[in-house]
DNA sequence: TGCTACGGTGAACAGTGTTCGCTCCTCCGC
DNA sequence: GCGGAGGAGCGAACACTGTTCACCGTAGCA
């Protein structure tokens, strides 16, 4: 704040004709006059690089260049901003047109889809987990949702859980995820920008540990030690994700058909 | 923790003898002298009575009598504390002998107890999504459930992927229960203690918002309304809870025996 | 009787979300 | 061209938060 041009990364070029905008005798740039737009990006650039905890509104009202009261005209309240932000999230989600046939792999796209969308901003899993999708804009997500279910021919009820279930999943296993990496990341390196391959370290670490435990009281966990940690989480997810595609599937009417794995796609269990 | 009697529901009773203990000179009045397990008892009855975000260690210290930094000796944070909250949950947690034969009922148990436990103290969802039972003490519990699934034949990917998925099905389904009950109470009585009946009024208010939706846009919506916010939670738990049970037992080797509904507990689908 | 050890105190620090009175800039109507 | 009105942003304040640290009073031991 204390130069133009000096907080934000793309403030409007400076511009040598034009000598309007006479830089405000305050101290406040000439800039564009903050929209509620403008504030959650900036919570997201907050976000991204010092995490929920130190998402607050004071830092957001930095990265602007501006004071914290000013962030109140447009925000009603840090929940409002963080729903803005949990909103934001389903920007340019596509939507796509039920097909009875290929309901388990339209599932499969929206979860990893999902999935991806959590995982492109740091401790957005914990916002996610903390609201609900019941609002109005977000209603065609869940309905799209719902869809897919139905026109598959689930009953209503299953189709009805269904919805939750795989949204809870989602939510709680890209949670999951970020807790083991800001665990390996407190555990080396204090600034999370150097201590990317400790995650892999930290991996082996719990490993070990498993494999270390009285074989005569943790046989099972010493049994899938390698499984319960790896560090290629997307195996894991999708197999989770198959669990629950299977559960469904055997609520179809003609649940003979398509019972086991018949899509060729399902991880083979080996 | 696994003394013979249960763990702190029995502090010392008064004893009308021995009149020592002379209530120091200070305001501190004449008590036990303040070990973790009474830290983490105060902070339970603060939980109840203000939530999570109402937990701050002053309170936790008021509900004691006692200054703040008292509780530093035996605390080292409030990250601590909770981590403490959580491993308090699972105490007297029984762990069934795993029987291949009635695995589905076992894990059945297992889940319903543990929501049962999410439910007995105010935001405690939040609290267990916020961890992972990987602590020593707490490694017996995760074992139990693995223990259940590897016995009855699952394949060994899919056992290790069970635990996780439904451990994060109980959080998210309680933790989701928690903020509809949350809302429903901030939405008529500031005091949580006297909305209680406004629980199902708002189910009402949200199941009309549904069924108020255009029907060209929301035709899936409309037709679950009923089902999507009911009031009867526990059925709903139930069913997601089945999901993921048939899903499993898709992957049983003798598959066909025991797919779709056999053990005669399974919510018809009507 | 003196002394040490320790459990608890109170004040302080740096930070939080939120509110409110005020200043100053901009733009509109005259 | 000028005066007034509106509003965006400022800065200080309030009531909190988690955590630390120098101090002290009492208890038990020598």
């Amino acid at each position: 704040m204390t130069d133009p041009a000096d907080s934000t990364p793309a403030p409007p070029p400076p511009s040598p004709w034009e000598r309007e905008r006479p830089a405000r005798t305050r101290a406040a740039v000439a800039r564009t006059p903050l929209s509620r737009e403008r504030i959650v990006e900036a919570a997201f650039t907050v976000l991204d690089r010092q995490g929920l905890d130190g998402l607050s509104m004071r830092q957001v009202a930095a990265e602007l260049g501006v004071t914290v009261s000013a962030l109140y005209a447009h925000v009603s309240s840090k929940d409002d901003l963080l729903e803005l932000m949990y909103t934001r999230l389903f920007d340019g989600f596509e939507l796509p047109r039920p097909d009875p046939d290929r309901w388990q792999e339209q599932v499969r796209d929206y979860a990893r889809a999902g999935r991806r969308r959590l995982l492109s901003h740091r401790d957005m899993a914990r916002i996610s987990m903390a609201h609900v999708p019941f609002t109005a804009e977000l209603l065609p997500y869940v309905e799209s949702l719902l869809a897919i279910f139905r026109t598959a021919g689930l009953p209503d009820r299953i189709a009805a859980e269904a919805g939750d279930l795989i949204s809870t999943y989602i939510d709680g296993f890209v949670l999951e995820e970020g807790m083991w990496r800001d665990r390996a990341a407190e555990q080396s390196g204090e600034d999370t920008s150097l201590a990317r391959p400790d995650w892999r370290e930290m991996a082996e670490e719990m490993q070990d540990y498993f494999a270390s435990l009285p074989a005569q009281d943790f046989p099972h966990l010493r049994a899938l030690a390698g499984m319960m940690v790896t560090d290629s989480s997307d195996e894991r997810f999708d197999i989770g994700l198959e669990i629950i595609l299977r559960g469904l599937a055997s609520y179809l009417p003609d649940a003979t058909k398509r019972a086991p794995s018949d899509d060729g796609r399902a991880p083979d269990t080996t």
